[in-house]
DNA sequence: TCTGGGGTCCTAGGACCC
DNA sequence: TCTGGGGTCCTAGGACCC
């Protein structure tokens, strides 16, 4: 991979500025979003981070910080960023002859093209153009691999012009091990304890050691800072293998009944994500679990898994397994926070393979059926029409959440009127 | 009865990412 | 009172085989 030249886009702060493109107001002002059931804080405007809001920080624990400083809160609007991520992307491509969109917020572009002497200059050129064209501002890191594009758009982010290319000793010795891409919290301090502290000293680490410690992963993260690329960009999507569908609960849940209505939704909902990537499940997992931070109180986790019949998408089958499953792994007297429905083993419902009963997957009566199911809960509204033991329960907090601007016509900005934005929030 | 190497497949859990 | 959700990959260990 010689002549290799790799730029990483990353949007700053990415729904905090989703939301700033749609209320100019927040302009200036500290803004954070927050989780699904608004539990805790993962983005930041860079005036909450100078506050000392922290990243994954429990809401409760920084409402006197919030209410102090006149913080605005979100709650996570997916619609809205998921829409303008796609902008986003979509802009990338200008620019490359190959995208990796790596994340919501993320992408990995080839910029062999620019050659070294004008990569920085094209770094700005994108910078430039994504924001004019989607509102967003992005930061850009341009190296000879992946891990040092990452570790060099890290620091962009504290540069005037949003761009760093080529990060050599002095910029791998500011960096702090732990914020090397592929370094997470346990590796970081172990390599701490071994005197390792920054990007710098690992690259310099002895290959072998470093297999032994961290595995091949680790292995190949000093490979790449020391500019040996061994990952290449990933154009396209890799196939998805399992997909899952959990929520916590507002309040914990004791009751058997309870369980049940959360995991038939959990696995409707599951079953129409097959759907809507056109593919098949092989089986089906659920998992529940109590307050991992309780204090007191027993704690208990299982999961019990069901094999389908045959590879289906269809919202009885797997609503069905589910249900058995869960009955094998619920024990009475417990407070239950967070319950999931994980499907695996997927393929490509052209890929499925024939059945005793005719033509693989759903093509037959069962698959029309769910055809008709989700148009209808398409233009009506999610959860319009449900099946069997699917009966709303419980809702997810989401005080705070913008209005969907750029997928539904009724909330479209409307100019010079407020619009009742945001109710309830700081 | 004891002693071996080597291979595959599966699973649970760890570690990482956003 | 209140602590997200959704993924991937790797590794270690057990079962089983020749």
């Amino acid at each position: 991979m010689k002549g290799r030249l790799f730029a990483l886009v990353d949007c700053n702060n990415f729904y905090v500025s989703c939301e700033r493109v749609f209320d100019p107001a927040l302009e200036g002002r500290p803004v954070v979003a927050l989780s699904n059931n608004d539990g805790c804080v993962i983005a930041r405007s860079e005036e909450a981070k100078a506050l000392g809001i922290p990243m994954g920080a429990p809401l409760f624990r920084v409402r006197p910080l919030i209410r102090e400083h006149g913080v605005r809160v979100y709650s996570s609007n997916y619609a809205l960023y998921g829409d303008m991520s796609g902008r986003v992307m979509a802009s990338l491509a200008e620019f490359a002859p190959d995208v990796e969109v790596y994340s919501i917020d993320e992408a990995f572009l080839d910029i062999a093209g620019a050659g070294r002497r004008g990569a920085a200059r094209y770094g700005r050129e994108i910078r430039a153009k994504i924001h004019r064209w989607t509102g967003i501002p992005v930061s850009i890191g341009i190296a000879e691999t992946k891990t040092l594009a990452k570790l060099a758009a890290g620091i962009a982010k504290g540069s005037p012009d949003g761009v760093f290319a080529f990060p050599r000793a002095v910029a791998l010795a500011r960096t702090e091990v732990g914020d090397v891409w592929g370094i997470g919290r346990r590796h970081a301090a172990m390599l701490k304890a071994s005197g390792i502290l920054t990007a710098l000293d690992l690259r310099s680490a002895a290959l072998g050691w470093a297999r032994k410690r961290m595995g091949l992963g680790g292995a190949r993260t000093v490979l790449e800072l020391g500019g040996t690329a061994c990952l290449d960009l990933e154009t396209q999507p890799a196939e998805k293998k399992t997909t899952t569908v959990s929520r916590s609960f507002a309040h914990p849940v004791e009751e058997l009944d309870a369980l049940r209505d959360a995991v038939s939704v959990f696995a409707a909902r599951a079953a129409a994500k097959l759907r809507r990537g056109r593919l098949l499940a092989g089986g089906v997992t659920v998992f529940i679990h109590t307050n991992r931070f309780a204090e007191s109180g027993p704690q208990y986790h299982d999961a019990a898994t069901r094999p389908l019949a045959s590879p289906t998408s269809h919202t009885g089958d797997i609503t069905g397994a589910a249900l058995s499953a869960l009955e094998r792994i619920f024990r009475p007297g417990l407070r239950y926070k967070k319950a999931g429905v994980l499907l695996f083993e997927l393929i490509a419902e052209e890929r499925a393979p024939l059945t005793l009963f005719g033509a693989g997957g759903d093509s037959g009566r069962g698959g029309r059926l769910m055809k008709a199911f989700d148009e209808i809960n398409r233009k009506f509204g999610r959860g319009l029409i449900r099946y069997g033991s699917a009966r709303p329960g419980w809702r997810m907090n989401q005080a705070c959440r913008s209005p969907h601007y750029t997928t539904r016509w009724e909330d479209l900005p409307r100019v010079a009127a407020d619009g009742g934005r945001a109710r309830g929030c700081s």
